[in-house]
DNA sequence: CCGCCAGACGTTATCTTATTACGTTATAGG
DNA sequence: CCTATAACGTAATAAGATAACGTCTGGCGG
């Protein structure tokens, strides 16, 4: 993970940041493009380096299994912990959450094994309670 | 995950199948097909509709972070249980392992949450125990 | 003040990954 | 035999990402 302190975010950052901000689901690097486009941007590159220091800073993920970004939910901080995501394959939405006792897991693996863990992808592909109509749960 | 039972393989998936499993690391839909253009493969396609099956067959896991694919590593079987991936970042090599508690944890909050999850994609990046000069684990 | 360096930026071209669209072939069941 | 279905072949193109330039700006040592 090794986050890298936040200076000032440049005008580019803070456009890309805004978009995700903005949108209420992950949005690809040429979504983001093409939102910003009224914004002057006009090439991918523009957005791929916002989002490369985005997510140094770790204001914004990445969702591997979709090939797009989001804003990290967590408050205002960047938080050390992993992230997890659910993406619902109904209506798009996700829930990004904290996997504690898992990654715990996945960390003892590795230090069994000897595997010297930097980043850990965790996506969970399903159906969001709104979607599969379940019940609410009763915690 | 919901595997599907498998039936003969058809020649292209075959082929393939057989280089993903002489090849010693995870291999992108492009090079297979360059691979097999000895065999007669001429287009993109051909390659990707063979993976899919054999995802569906649970004889190959396609690694998100990577946009490649390897053979599973369990012996001959489709295993039910979801696989999780360390990528060696330095040599490349992939080590599929078997997250249980891992998945347990994500079971336990997609039960709390209401989330009905189909596939967990679990994916470690870091160094492996050669690569990192690491000594053997004692257990 | 000047010159230089580093970081962000802009632009074009290109590369890699994946899919759409459409037609053909092989085959099992009625 | 006939037809439905699954696999296949091919071409074109969409979608995602990067390489290789050059420019501009702001800070800092001389």
């Amino acid at each position: 993970m090794t986050l890298q302190a936040q200076p000032e975010l440049t005008k580019n950052q803070s456009l890309v940041f805004s978009a995700l901000n903005r949108a209420d689901g992950p949005l690809t690097a040429y979504a983001i493009l093409d939102e910003l486009r009224a914004e002057g941007f006009r090439a991918p590159l523009q957005v791929y380096r916002a989002l490369e220091r985005l997510q140094a800073y770790g204001l914004v993920h990445r969702l591997e299994s979709l090939n797009a970004f989001v804003a990290c939910s967590h408050p205002q901080c960047a938080h050390q912990e992993s992230a997890a995501f659910a993406i619902c394959e109904k209506c798009g939405q996700v829930a990004e959450f904290s996997p504690g006792r898992a990654t715990d897991a996945l960390k003892a693996w590795a230090t069994q094994t000897g595997f010297a863990l930097t980043n850990t992808t965790i996506e969970l592909r399903g159906m969001c309670r709104l979607c599969s109509g379940a019940p609410a749960p009763c915690a």
